[in-house]
DNA sequence: TTGTAAGCGTTATCAG
DNA sequence: CTGATAACGCTTACAA
């Protein structure tokens, strides 16, 4: 058996609610007695039950996080964020690894409401109008990571998918390329699919290119997927001079294919990913992508979270950081 | 507020006692009765308050897991396992990343204990006095993941880490290489560090070659390190044809740091990995590699404290689970 | 088989 | 400033 504020209480010969006093700093309590439990707190060793202060101040200092998959390290270097500051601010984290299923999904939205957590931070690949009613029924604190979610009124955090792609597009344009093909996250109901879509589109215009549909396709941030793609591209002999992956390991998926079939990157073709990952400094040739500060994306949308949970959140609002071009060798100018 | 076992009894007509039993099939109840209940409960849509629970029962159905870094993929991979299983057994995890530090790891240790767990999983680079004091003194059930805890009458589960580089080098020999690389984990205070020495040795016993210690390297899981172990031997003139890494990423900073300088890999050098983590396919050269049953790994880990937790392990074991060298495109063949 | 009531360890209200 | 005492929501003897 632990020793509870009863013992220290009748050690120091003071009440319980004085000894509670003392451990809350909530009310006043007199020097002497103050120091006098202080130090019978230390003799004990005493550690309040977190699980009885729980019950009775109906906070269960813990926040519940659904991501998709841990073993994506773009999701473990934003996670690595998340456990960090959370510890900060003296909450733990259930983590909930829907595999990107909605029944999963689902599944822990209601897990983490029975198990008392105090918000959430939620990931996902495609929003659905079950996520929405639940968020809409809860009321629960709620930010969201890597989507714009302010259609739902919750606040949210990324970079400006947008933004980054039509720099990346720019910056081949620039470079000569006459074609370009976007292997996107998914579809339009995925996140960032439109925005990443527009932001090409935009740089189609802005540089005078004619912009087909066709150039786009959706890797589904799947390796295979994109070398998949690129395969088919290869057998129709529509191999563009250059490919935009909005994943690192697509990018590395469309290279590999490119390579197995002998065409030399980037002396025949630039690859560029997205997000910076270790893979991108690891692999050969070293990616040129964008980065992301997915450390701070992580750190920046707990801090929201938890502000919202102590009621200092004003409005809900979608937060952009910032992003960087990294160029390193997997692109090459053609002039 | 929510609805709370009392609304039921109410709602129900019977006492909370009943309703109780009913939820947890405790004590026999007549059938009618019992329907009422359920339907009543279905109606409201209540759900037990777990933190009044554990209040009571003492349990909190969280355990903790202590890891050095998430991001590391087979981490990552493992983390991917517990978590499922876990939840299975309607256990929540509690994520505690300590970036291998003493510190924040004994801090951890007893932040988990006053968070109520009933069972934590550790992984640790190198293992200490104050993690045995602590062990020894808290008996809480703890299980270890990926180092032999024998000594500290603890279970833990891995792969034959001795074998496992033992077969590598003997596979190497057979090839025809004459001197081979070791970079292992660390020193021989860290994990697997003797393990993985002894069995090189025993390698070099194997095929009657010479085992000079000057061969053994301490890569420290850095990617960073094993280039400059790599570019060491290089401006030394000690290129050796074979190298072996006890860590994918190792490998790949080693074939890096090797291509950079313009030797081939494999012609004129092979190098091999270990764990068989994403990157050991998706790069170029894809990496021969110990593949491990990661998954199986975490799950076996967690099965084996959820025994333990609940009193029905039997003795304090180390388990080890089956590896498989694979054979890719970084190594080859000298005859 | 069912109900009553005593906790579990805290915090919070209300007198003093 | 301090101390009783009533919650918090649930489980579990103990009675009935």
């Amino acid at each position: 058996m632990s020793i509870t504020i009863k013992d220290v209480a009748r050690k120091a010969n003071v009440s319980i609610s004085t000894v509670s006093r003392v451990i809350n700093d909530s009310k006043p309590v007199s020097d002497d007695i103050k120091m006098r439990v202080v130090k019978v707190i230390e003799e004990l060793g005493y550690k309040p039950n977190p699980v009885a202060r729980s019950l009775v101040t109906k906070k269960s200092r813990l926040i519940g996080v659904i991501i998709p998959d841990i073993s994506d390290p773009y999701i473990a270097e934003l996670l690595n964020a998340i456990e960090e500051v959370a510890k900060t601010y003296d909450y733990d984290i259930i983590l909930c690894n829907s595999y990107g299923s909605l029944e999963s999904e689902e599944h822990y939205l209601h897990l983490l409401q029975t198990k008392q957590v105090e918000g959430m931070l939620f990931l996902t690949y495609k929003l659905r109008t079950v996520h929405k009613n639940f968020f809409e029924s809860s009321k629960m604190p709620v930010v969201m990571i890597n989507r714009d979610a302010s259609e739902l009124n919750l606040s949210s955090v990324s970079v400006n998918n947008h933004d980054a792609v039509c720099e990346m597009a720019s910056k081949l344009f620039e470079y000569g390329h006459k074609d370009i093909v976007l292997i996107r996250n998914g579809k339009d109901s995925d996140v960032f699919g439109p925005s990443q879509m527009a932001g090409f589109k935009k740089a189609h215009e802005d540089y005078g290119k004619e912009f087909d549909e066709k150039t786009v396709y959706n890797g589904g941030f799947k390796v295979d997927k994109a070398y998949k793609i690129c395969e088919e591209l290869i057998e129709k002999n529509e191999v563009p001079s250059a490919i935009i992956a909005t994943t690192d390991s697509m990018a590395v998926g469309a290279i590999n294919c490119l390579v197995d079939h002998g065409i030399k990157v980037p002396e025949e073709v630039s690859v560029a990913g997205f997000y910076d990952t270790n893979i991108a400094e690891l692999y050969r040739p070293q990616l040129t992508t964008i980065h992301q500060p997915i450390y701070d994306i992580g750190a920046v949308a707990i801090r929201l979270l938890i502000k919202q949970i102590n009621g200092e959140a004003k409005e809900r609002t979608h937060f952009f950081l910032p992003h960087d071009l990294v160029e390193r060798d997997s692109t090459r100018s053609l002039k």
